[in-house]
Parts: C-alpha cells; structure tokens; sequence
RNA sequence: GCCCUCAUCGUCUAGCGGCCCAGGACGCCGCCCUUUCAAGGCGGUAGCACGGGUUCGAAUCCCGUUGGGGGCACCA
C-alpha cells in the first residue's frame, strides 16, 4: 500500500446514520480536536512528547491504525476481520497500516506464532512488507516502564500491596474491583508492589467512536487500575497504550471486547499528555448461540477454513459481510468494490453471528467463477497434501493429472469447498474404489448381479471407448430390463466408484478407461 | 451484582421520516432441467421485540420495558 501520502482524515459520517458520533461531536470537523476537549482531565504536564508519527497537515493528521494480536498459535477469524477493516481504513485515508505483535506475556510468546500471523495475513491479503513492522510489544518495554514511572512522579499513579484476597475481604464481592486502599499511603517502590493509576473521582470520560457515538464512563465507577506489576513489568492497558504513542497511532479500530478498557486507556493517554485517538469498537462475531467466537469451543482458526480449502477471496468477501453489505444489494463482489465502499461508520453495532452455511456457499461462487486451469492450480494441495493438509488416500505414483484435467470441470460445480475434491476423484487413483457401504447396500439389490454382467458384457464389446457410446449402451442394457438410465447406472456407479453420488458417469467411465472399469465391475458383481 | 453496549425474515443485511402492507443474500420448501449429485432457471416461506410518546405521517426520532451481547486479573 502507499504510505507516506500524507492523507486527511474524513470523519464524514454518512448522513445522520451513526447519530451520535456525527452530532454529538463537538464541532464537528476536526475529530481530533475534539477528543482532546472532551474528558477535561488533562494531565499534570506533558509527560510524553507528541511524536512526529503523528505530523499535522493543515486540516487533519496522517491517519495511522494498528492490527495488534496477541500471539496464540492460531488466527482467529475475528481478527482476521479486524485486521482487513484496519487495512481498508488506512488504505482509503492514504495512511498507514502497522502490525504490532503483542507478546509480553510469556506464555505467548513463540516465534513461530508470529510466523503464523504473518502468513495468515498473507493469505487474506495484507502481504508481508506491505505495512509497518511487525513491531513486538515487548521491545518497548523500556518505553513503557518509563511512562509508568512518569506517571508515579506526577502523581497520578501509587503503589499498592494489597493482595486480590484483601481487596475482597474488604469489599466482600468478587467483582467489586479495587476499592483504593492504598490511595493515600504514599507506598513507595517495593517487594510486592503493584502500581496502580489513580483514576478521577468525578468527571465522565467520554470517548468517540466512529461506530458506537460517544460511549460514556462516570470517572467514579472506574477502579485504580494496574498498571504494572510488582516486577515492574507493565500490563497490557499501560503498554498498549504506550505503544499506540510510540507508533503513533491516531485511530485504535478493534473489537467491542475491548470497549471497557477504552475509558482506562484514554484516561491514560490524556496523563501521558498525549491527545487520544479516535476508536472504532466493531461488533464481536458470534456463534449460533450468540457467544463471542472462541477457541475453545468453535472453529475459529483462519488456518483450519484455509486448509479445508476455503479460498482466500471468498473468506475476506464474506468476512467484511458481518456488520456491512455493499451497496446495491451485492454481496459477493470484487475486493475493490469493498476498498472502495466500506465506511467504518456504517458498520452494523450489533454482533454478528459466522454462519459456515453461507462462507460455504460464497465459496463455491468463488470456485465457479474460477478458469478451469486456476480451479486445478487451486486444487494442488489438496491432490498432494501438505505440512497441515493430510495427504489424499492413493500413492502419489497413482495420481494422474492428465486424467484429473479431464475431470476437473465436471467437479468444479460439484465442490464448495477445496477439501471435496478428493472424494470426487479418488476412484481415479485408487487401485481399489473406496466403499461406501450404505451406498453398495442399497444399489446392489436384487437385478443388480445381472445388471453388472450384462453391462460388462456390452463393454467389453464396446467399439468406442468414449462417454457417449458409454452411455447408450447402458441405456439400453437397462432398458432390456426395464430400467430407466436413473436406476440401471447406480450398481455401475458404486461399482467404479464405489459412491451413489459424484461425478457424471460415463465421463468418469471414459478417463477411468476399459481395463479399469470391466475388472471393478467384475469385482463388485463377484461380491454378489 | 456493577459498568458498557446492542435490537429489521432462522441467519447476514438494505432501509437515514412519506418511494416500505419492508428489498437482497444464505438456509429451507416446491417446480423445471437431468445418468447420481451438484450447478443453472423459476417460484415460495419468513421479519421491523414490546409499550408509550413526537409528527399530518415512524422500521426510521425520543423515553421506557424486555431480551441479547461484551467486560469487571499484578491476561491480552
């Protein structure tokens, strides 16, 4: 993408749509300007320089927006979408793009799970060297440990030794949060210290957000917060925050989970004497039970929908669909489209649910509309397998692509996903068909023995190895025994493949070739 | 429990005070096509959560109720 253009930001809310992010913001032209008169808590000083990422242009600032996940050993669809509409926002404003990994937590902190966010965001379209960084959180750790020590010197943050157990047994609930204790016993630095900031005690703090309006916290309700550890280690609202100075950040898009936080963090940015950014908190994406998609209880994993062999296109098309639609009544349309008419603020509020029914059905649009030459390029890895494909169940000295080319157009309308190709032609490459019993059960019945041998018969004297021939004369053994096509090819069918359903038959019959086919419909009729 | 937030067909959405007895898509159902299954064509099913306002007029604006979601760690 270009960055460097300095871009203008064009807070433009579509007509009265997002009502109160469009009236309620004072002035209303220059956002920025407004979110700094907002909260009215501005800090003791200017702890924390202005940088030069965030360079003014006459009548807006270069926007810059973050994708920022923590590390987890999978990418999750969720992020995913974020991470597009991140993009997207960036691209139309002529800003920048930057990945930041968020790794200070230990636990989660492995190189090869960067790897894996960077070749997800690769696959659904945000390249490798396209964007700012990948930054690590935790080389700013110096950064952020100083802003914290900046916020103790002015005040605005105290030490705190209360363990979670005191605080209860003072408050007596669970979820009552922290109730300052330690506010005004001037702690200073030391063994089992935490240090919290000290929140207004009045005041609201209200934040704007290009899809929400100005969501508003009463100052009061909001605990003294953490900031750092009593290693010193800061936690995620400090470090998030101090990196989004760092880099710059003027406009903090991500999911509605974090829109509790969002108070905190600004309250933050306003004691590091820093204006905050404009946020954008897109619905949280659901399951058929309205729960916020997890990890631990749905397929959330971009990686596992790739490897089942969702295309990239239809997977981004489909994900920018949660929340917004295009305009026109389109759905599946070219990613342009999409870079060109997604407004953030039109971002539907409310969660949406992934409905796999629909992603499926998007996708087999998307392989349609595929050559026949890309439809087979696609389907490689699934002919071949791969580090995280299962390799297809015949040897790879079986597989035949010339044979595969002659039947890929006919599976091209027969598969949603990638994944199904090989059911569809492994008879081609099996040195056995495989056996659906249920399908035998049924199809071998009782004129089946019969049907088998006169069809092997007819074959076997067939002049013309071809589809055509293959057919009338199934056609007519059948109608010899009063059988229409529908009936007489099914026993052939299970017989060649092994399946009730798949490919055209006498096309398949025709690729798969005399020798094989007299000797499996022998086979099956010796079974009988 | 507290804080925040959301609310149009089963689902994703269009709708921005009259164009809407609400449009599209997925799903589902039926028909056509047809060697199975798909694909394709045609048709159908189904919704403004509820109650009050405001207005000549409300799916659209306001308030409330109900229901849903998110969050409440020295995780991120």
């Amino acid at each position: 993408m270009d960055r460097g253009l300095p871009g203008r930001i064009s807070h433009v809310v579509r007509g009265d749509r997002r009502r109160h992010a469009a009236r309620q913001r004072p002035g209303g032209q220059d956002p920025l300007g407004a979110v700094g008169a907002r909260t009215g808590q501005m800090a003791a000083g200017n702890l924390v320089a202005e940088r030069p990422g965030r360079a003014r242009t006459l009548d807006g600032v270069t926007v810059r927006v973050r994708f920022a996940p923590s590390p987890t050993g999978m990418f999750h669809v969720g992020g995913a979408r974020s991470a597009l509409q991140n993009w997207i926002y960036a691209k139309q404003h002529g800003g920048a793009f930057v990945l930041r990994v968020e790794d200070t937590d230990a636990a989660r902190n492995r190189p090869e799970w960067t790897e894996g966010i960077l070749s997800a965001l690769d696959w659904i379209g945000i390249a490798r060297g396209s964007y700012e960084g990948p930054y690590f959180q935790s080389a700013n750790a110096d950064e952020q440990r100083a802003a914290a020590g900046r916020l103790y010197s002015a005040g605005r943050a105290y030490y705190c030794d209360c363990t979670r157990e005191m605080v209860q047994a003072r408050t007596g609930n669970s979820y009552a949060g922290y109730d300052g204790f330690c506010r005004d016993r001037n702690l200073g630095p030391g063994e089992g210290r935490a240090l919290r900031f000290r929140t207004p005690d009045e005041g609201e703090t209200r934040v704007v957000d290009l899809i929400r309006g100005e969501p508003t916290f009463e100052n009061a309700k909001i605990e003294d917060f953490v900031i750092a550890r009593a290693d010193g280690s800061p936690v995620f609202l400090l470090a998030n925050v101090v990196d989004d100075i760092t880099q710059g950040i003027t406009h903090v898009i991500r999911a509605e989970e974090h829109l509790p936080n969002t108070p905190k963090q600004q309250l933050l940015w306003d004691a590091l004497g820093v204006k905050p950014p404009i946020w954008a908190h897109v619905p949280v994406v659901v399951n058929e039970k309205r729960q916020k998609l997890s990890k631990r209880r749905d397929k959330v994993a971009l990686e596992a929908y790739r490897d089942e062999g969702y295309l990239a296109d239809a997977m981004r098309n489909y994900l920018m669909l949660l929340g917004w639609a295009p305009s026109n009544d389109r759905e599946i349309v070219p990613w342009s489209v999409i870079e060109e008419e997604f407004r953030l603020e039109d971002v539907n509020p409310s969660p949406a649910f992934f409905d796999e029914k629909k992603l499926r059905a998007f996708n087999g649009e998307y392989i349609r509309a595929l050559t026949v030459d890309g439809f087979i390029a696609a389907c490689q890895p699934w002919l071949t397998g791969t580090a995280t494909i299962p390799a297809p169940p015949w040897s790879p000295a079986e597989f035949d692509a010339a044979a595969f080319a002659q039947v890929a157009p006919l599976a091209q309308t027969r598969v949603a996903v990638l994944g199904e190709i090989v059911a569809n032609v492994d008879f081609l490459f099996l040195a056995e068909p495989a056996v659906d019993e249920a399908a035998w059960a049924k199809a071998m019945k009782d004129g089946a023995a019969d049907l088998l041998d006169a069809a092997a018969s007819a074959y076997e004297a067939l002049s013309e190895w071809e589809a055509g021939a293959l057919k009338d004369t199934l056609e007519q053994v059948g109608a010899e025994r009063g059988l229409k096509l529908g009936k007489a090819q099914a026993p052939v069918r299970v017989a060649v493949t092994g399946r009730s359903v798949g490919l055209p038959l006498f096309e398949s019959l025709a690729v798969l070739g005399r020798e094989r086919t007299l000797a499996r419909i022998r086979a099956a009729r010796a079974k009988l």
